[in-house]
DNA sequence: ACAAAAGTGTTTTGGGTACACCCATGT
DNA sequence: ACATGGGTGTACCCAAAACACTTTTGT
């Protein structure tokens, strides 16, 4: 315990899990059982975990992901650091629950962001308490959590127009117009399909492959995969900032 | 001391302090005189310190751009926490002199950048320790501030694509071939005049002033400033990661 | 008068956008 | 045969890029 133990009491981390599934993006967040008054009542927050003495914050990361996805190898990236001194404070019922696990009352704590193709993953090494919550949805959270997931999103809508991270919310081999639909549902709008897929054909990392969908009751797709070495060597940054 | 002090024993804030002046971008540094074997040597070091208890990252920044120049209200943006556990370990002589001013071990530092028009600032104010070192002749920093630094760099150069992040780079009011030549500068490039006015002429942000530069011995040019307000209003994202 | 930087227009090329029909498959 | 999404081309407009001369001031 304290300042030489092997958990650093004054920084976490917490992980904003997106999840993408049937044109709609989603969150994990987890419940937890709070004491109000006489009764309990159950509250949301986002994953999250103090860092170890010995580890990376990426490792923290990694490690929330794990216990709550069961997955490894998840893209996770950190986008914040949230250090409001009363961040813990914005609800007296959450700090009386939350001040007995404390090791430092003021606790920093770093937002993270991951992506995960639900189609991908196996929702049974999901733990109990988990749910994934459409972003749309997303109910009164604890703490300075909805700051937290609010960045969150805002940033992921950011990189996405600067990134390809669209490619973590796909599988592995998919269709172009899937591709459309997960920039569709995230920025809320629709793109025409002839000059997305202009747009999108100049890409030379986006690879098409001899492999088409099979099963579906209409002409089958192409399937696509995303080439990221031949992405970094064609990378370059431009002179554009908005008119 | 310790985890209930009035420091966050293992937490810092390290700061990029960019200034611009005469067509070069220069980085602050400070020198610590460093015992190594039977004499000392000098080394150099970005500025840095530890969050207090009850303020924010935010505070912590602004408390160490005020020490090292002297001025309050300058830009500052987090962009990156580094959390190698052996990130004060690089090198042995490193970490036994600052191991006496540690409470913890084990540090993890927020990295912020800062801007600041050389032309504004009062050296005089710059304490005795510091100097302003050309970003192009940056030599070996303590700790994990190299890595630091050309994040940093990085960054910035990032974000001057996408933000108007310029503007705090160049006095109040300026001109087109000022604006330019820091663009210029940064990204080691040249753009043609008349393009590079046609362009930055549809920013309905950049504001004409009926004001010119006085005492040049050449046709005076007319001063412009810019209208974060404006800015904020017209600002829109854009779905195009390159190709 | 000269030196120094300010300021300005045209042409060509490529990208963005708007828009409608035929194709391949499963049922 | 029909329903479903897959896949394609053209015309117009605007932005990017290449390129050279005149203007205004101080000395």
């Amino acid at each position: 315990m304290g300042c030489n133990g092997e958990v650093l009491g004054c920084l976490s981390v917490d992980c904003v899990i997106f999840g993408y599934e049937d044109s709609s993006l989603k969150v994990l967040v987890r419940k937890e059982s709070i004491p109000l008054d006489d009764s309990i009542v159950e509250e949301w927050k986002l994953p999250g975990n103090h860092v170890l003495r010995h580890e990376t914050i990426d490792d923290t990361a990694a490690r929330i992901l794990k216990e709550q996805t069961g997955l490894g190898n998840i893209f996770a990236k950190q986008f914040f650091v949230f250090s409001d001194p009363d961040r813990l404070r914005r609800r007296p019922q959450d700090f009386e629950w939350v001040k007995p696990r404390l090791q430092d009352e003021r606790v920093l704590t770093v937002g993270f962001y991951s992506l995960v193709n639900l189609k991908d993953i196996d929702n049974s090494m999901l733990i109990e308490e988990a749910r994934w919550m459409n972003v749309n949805e997303v109910t009164e959270l604890m703490f300075d959590h909805n700051d937290i997931f609010n960045a969150a999103l805002l940033k992921l809508r950011y990189d996405l127009t600067h990134e390809p991270l669209i490619f973590e919310l796909l599988p592995e081999k998919f269709t172009l117009t899937q591709m459309q639909k997960v920039y569709e549902s995230i920025f809320d709008t629709v793109y025409d399909k002839r000059n997305y897929r202009r747009k999108i054909n100049k890409m030379p990392y986006l690879i098409p492959l001899d492999e088409y969908q099979i099963g579906v009751s209409h002409k089958p797709a192409r399937l696509f995969s995303f080439d990221k070495k031949i992405y970094e060597e064609n990378r370059i940054e431009r002179f554009d900032f908005h008119v």
